[in-house]
DNA sequence: GTCTAAAGTTTACAGTGTCAACTTTAAAAT
DNA sequence: ATTTTAAAGTTGACACTGTAAACTTTAGAC
């Protein structure tokens, strides 16, 4: 290490995540993570181009505790089960991590301009593919199909449990109150999904 | 009327819509929108208490076209297809108008200070969300727990569409790149997600 | 021990949301 | 028809934002 504060660069990551974790991301601004971390408003620029850059590294890491996250449930027997449970873990981290989650997927940001985040994005989805790939162990039929299906209904799910939550007026709101009863109805959706799935 | 512009109020809906539609909400500004409209940039609050209460005005707009879009396909025969030709709509509208999308959806909004909104978003999910009612016609069984399903495997797909088209790496992205194919086969993934629901 | 480039600071500028105090004007009240 | 008044619009200001340029400090290579 040659320079002054220790390491700044992961200090300000740190700072931003924490920041937007509690706060939202509306309500960021890069001189406000300057100034936790003790340094000047312009001290960022040293480390990232633009403030943009740095949410872009918020993102990757937000995207790299998801991968890991999902990947602790599994090694069952059952190649369903797991990938099941990958599906609950998907969306619970999604609830429990609601701004992170608005960062990495609602965030106006031109991902293609950011290798990193976009090959952590891509590998947390893997997590999720793979075990259906698995699945089809050998088939070639619809992978792509039902991979798109998979993650469409699993990101569906996330998404409306957080309009509902949101907007907090429709039917089901109430339903989907008790987050216990969430995550129990979550299961059986999810594996009756994955059972009507075309595995020929 | 009574003032002096014509009617500045929906001028600046409309040019706020327009400018949102074409620029995307992160580079929006209420001054610009003012001087669009060709007035002083503090002339909107007379007629919004903030930026935020004259986007969800907007956003609002959003949902009403949106809704009537999804009105226009219907009254087949088969309900089964009118379902489906709903989902089919509420994704192309959101692929369609990507911005205002983004807007509805994905901007962070205490939607519950906008009752018009919170009315029109209620609305508009209620155009999917009947014609499944209409399909249960008589048993009470999994309503709502269907009624979630549906509404987060469209929301999903438009979600993941979206996403492949911003990240644009994985395997699927290329797949998915050509709408025509797109289109196809998202009444064939509909179709058959309607017919794995349980209405006993 | 000097030199150099990386790390951090100060100053400045244009753009933003929004408030307060002002002016204009259409229509209600006389 | 004239006065009144409140709605509609303007001007000027403030604090905050992202970020560029020019400066200072300091750790480590020579």
């Amino acid at each position: 290490m040659r320079y002054h504060h220790g390491n700044l660069r992961e200090q300000l990551i740190f700072c931003a995540y924490d920041w937007i974790s509690s706060n939202g991301i509306e309500s960021i601004s890069l001189r406000k993570i300057a100034k936790i971390a003790k340094v000047s408003q312009t001290a960022p620029y040293r480390h990232f181009d633009s403030k943009e850059h740095m949410l872009a590294e918020v993102a990757t890491l937000g995207f790299e505790k998801f991968s890991s996250e999902m990947n602790k449930n599994k090694a069952t027997d059952n190649p369903a089960d797991d990938l099941v449970k990958c599906g609950v873990t998907y969306i619970t981290f999604g609830l429990a991590n609601e701004h992170i989650i608005d960062l990495m997927f609602n965030y106006p940001m031109k991902k293609t301009d950011f290798p990193e985040l976009l090959a952590a994005a891509d590998k947390a989805f893997g997590m999720l593919l793979e075990r259906l790939h698995y699945m089809h162990h050998g088939s070639v039929g619809a992978v792509q199909l039902n991979s798109m299906s998979l993650h469409a209904y699993v990101h569906g799910l996330l998404a409306i449990i957080q309009i509902n939550q949101r907007i907090d007026t429709s039917a089901q709101t109430a339903f989907f109150k008790a987050s216990s009863a969430v995550k129990d109805n979550l299961e059986k959706m999810l594996s009756a999904f994955v059972k009507s799935l075309d595995f020929s």
